[in-house]
RNA sequence: CGGGGUGUAGCGCAGUCUGGUAGCGCACCUGCAUGGGGUGCAGGUGGUCGGCGGUUCGAAUCCGUCCACCCCGACCA
């Protein structure tokens, strides 16, 4: 491709309101263009880019069996409220009227689309296992679409459902799933761990997350420094501390007249927050509940949505708090709370002695209380983020490694959830009407690409592996109105890379060659010939890659030759 | 949804407080010079000042309303 035939719309201006690396550098590069909250076009050299993530996503996926299909955007209301997820899902899901006045959303995700589609087709249990793929456009109303593609409401995602008679089949395709996601990212050059993950919204039991690592990420990972424990800190556990063995002392009632916080509380009375249990209030499912955490401690609402089973769960509203308790906010403790009531304690505010919460009644606190002598120990659980150096779970050797991370894959066991609410069942070798068992696998693939920038650029620009680069190679021509040796030059090496395979963006602009070299490292290009009278005159192009500091001169007739050989090495496609 | 902010040329912004009919940089076009790291000089093109309504002799500016976009929202439990 000439430039002169390939606009780059590339800008010197850092776009006001573009926060992070990535999005401002798909800005300035001309990958992408943005029509509105979370709506963008994919310029041509975005696409490019693009097109290449959907490439080895599906050679990965035809690689363990999986078969492409394409299924609507748009699908009846009907199928969600089959599922039960037309009234679960929230305001995320855009939901919209045809002409006659029939529901309809634009998909978000879409198991209950395949699930329509195999409960019709599927005759035989003997046809399973299946795994059918696509790569598709998908809708998600966000609350606040940021950061460009990363977290835009349209955006370009490869899915993936599975179906099975039996767990024994589910688990091996996942396993087969997450190898082909392993490969998929390791192909594309990007730093990133499989991590065990929650399964949200989606529904099911097991799943893991593929997060790239980048300081922008959105979520954070703790993983083990000994072994390969990895989790999302939305359920990451950390080895259990180890209970107070202090003896009971005399509880006391103390005065803490407009005391609220648990800074406020441990000054006023002279602790460290690791004396205190603070006590939320959450309306899970509509119904409130109060859990007991350590004071220096973070309460994790989805291991409480765990604990107390509950689809949702969020923060009380003071009313509701104070509707719930009777108690106005910051003076809420275990004792003289309503009967009936659910609460739970975390693991290890239930291991503290002597500890300090609020009183169950407005400006007073307790000191030394403990459990079961001065109110009873409530069910416990798992309910508060790990945080950096705690031991590991697994090992009991490592300690936890806090890190942030790019969700750009997830794959799930997703079980029954939906063949079952949706009357997907065959009969089994017995005669015996099963419902299928269904994994479900998803892939960002606009997002991978945004992630992909995270990881790899510089001060210039961009610097594309090798394997997502929208061209090979750059060629630059230097003076090629003025010197014919020069644009015959270009021309005929331009010529030789395609001939030799190879994809070359000839910068044939009749620009300054610093205009030319910046946006050529702006658009992240990996390898960079430039063709000029100074170097012809010796009988060699100059080569650079663009991580490399220095360039290089190397004779004309050896160009296509070392050229094929760098960018077919793994050496020369790893960037940064 | 709540709070805050911003809408002025393709992009980034000033002008708004104190009303008098719109300006700067980049980009773009033309000419000349330059010709291996976003070049220089000169001359140009381009704006319903987010929409609607109001106040006023006169509104980008004041008032009302609507819209769009951006940022922040548990840790007072």
């Amino acid at each position: 491709m000439r430039t002169s035939r390939f606009p780059l719309f590339t800008s010197k201006e850092t776009p006001a309101d573009a926060e992070i690396v990535s999005h401002r550098l798909m800005l300035r590069a001309g990958l992408i263009e943005k029509i509105g909250a979370g709506l963008y076009t994919w310029q041509p050299l975005g696409l490019r880019v693009m097109r290449r993530v959907e490439q080895i996503v599906r050679e990965e996926m035809d690689g363990i069996g999986g078969l492409e299909v394409l299924m609507p955007a748009v699908q009846p209301a009907e199928l969600w409220q089959q599922s039960g997820r037309w009234s679960l899902y929230g305001p995320e899901l855009l939901r919209l009227q045809d002409r006659h006045e029939r529901d309809f959303c634009i998909g978000p995700t879409h198991e209950e689309v395949i699930t329509d589609y195999l409960r019709r087709e599927l005759r035989s249990y003997r046809q399973l296992p299946l795994t059918y793929y696509q790569i598709q456009t998908k809708f998600r109303d966000e609350i606040r679409p940021r950061f460009g593609v990363m977290r835009a409401r349209e955006f370009v995602m490869k899915d993936a459902y599975s179906f099975h008679l039996d767990q024994a089949s589910l688990e091996a395709t996942y396993r087969d799933m997450h190898g082909a996601y392993s490969r998929v990212f390791e192909r594309l050059d990007l730093r990133f761990r499989s991590v065990g993950a929650d399964s949200g919204a989606i529904g099911g039991s097991v799943s893991e997350e593929f997060m790239v690592l980048a300081e922008s990420g959105e979520d954070e990972i703790a993983s083990c420094n000994a072994c390969d424990y990895a989790a999302n800190t939305e359920l990451a556990a950390s080895r259990p501390a180890v209970p107070s063995a202090a003896g009971a002392l005399p509880a006391e009632e103390r005065a803490t007249p407009g005391i609220h916080s648990v800074a406020e509380q441990c000054e006023a009375l002279g602790l460290s927050p690791e004396q205190v249990v603070k006590s939320v209030v959450v309306m899970a499912d509509g119904a409130p509940a109060v859990l007991f955490v350590a004071g220096d401690d973070e309460l994790n609402l989805v291991k409480a949505a765990h604990a107390l089973e509950a689809e949702a769960v969020r923060l009380a509203e003071p009313d509701e708090a104070l509707a719930a308790t009777g108690v106005p906010r910051g003076f809420i403790g275990p004792k003289g709370l309503p009967d009936g009531l659910r609460r739970v304690v975390d693991h290890r505010a239930a291991g503290l002695a002597n500890f300090s919460s609020g009183a169950g009644r407005a400006d007073w606190h307790w000191i030394n209380l403990n459990w079961e002598r001065d109110a009873p120990l409530p069910e416990t659980a798992d309910l508060r983020t790990v945080n950096a150096g705690e031991g590991c779970p697994r090992c009991n050797e490592g300690q936890l490694e806090i890190h942030r991370g790019i969700e750009v894959g997830h794959i799930f066991q997703l079980g029954t959830k939906y063949s079952e609410s949706m009357d997907a069942r065959v009969l089994d070798e017995d005669g015996d009407l099963q419902p299928l068992i269904m994994g479900c696998y998803g892939i960002g693939v606009s997002r991978v690409v945004a992630a992909a920038i995270e990881q790899n650029h510089d001060d210039r620009g961009i610097i594309w592996p090798a394997p997502l680069a929208p061209f090979d190679v750059a060629i630059v021509s230097i003076g090629a109105d003025r010197s014919p040796a020069v644009a015959e030059a270009a021309e005929q090496l331009y010529n030789e890379l395609r001939a030799a395979g190879l994809d070359p963006l000839w910068d044939d602009r009749d620009a300054r060659p610093g205009v030319k070299f910046a946006d050529m490292e702006l658009i992240g290009i990996p390898h960079r010939i430039v063709v000029g009278d100074r170097g012809l005159k010796a009988g060699t192009l100059e080569y650079r890659a663009r991580t490399a500091d220095e360039a290089e001169e190397i004779p004309v007739d050896q160009v296509v030759s070392v050229l094929r050989g760098r960018i077919g090495s793994p050496s020369s496609s790893s960037a940064g």
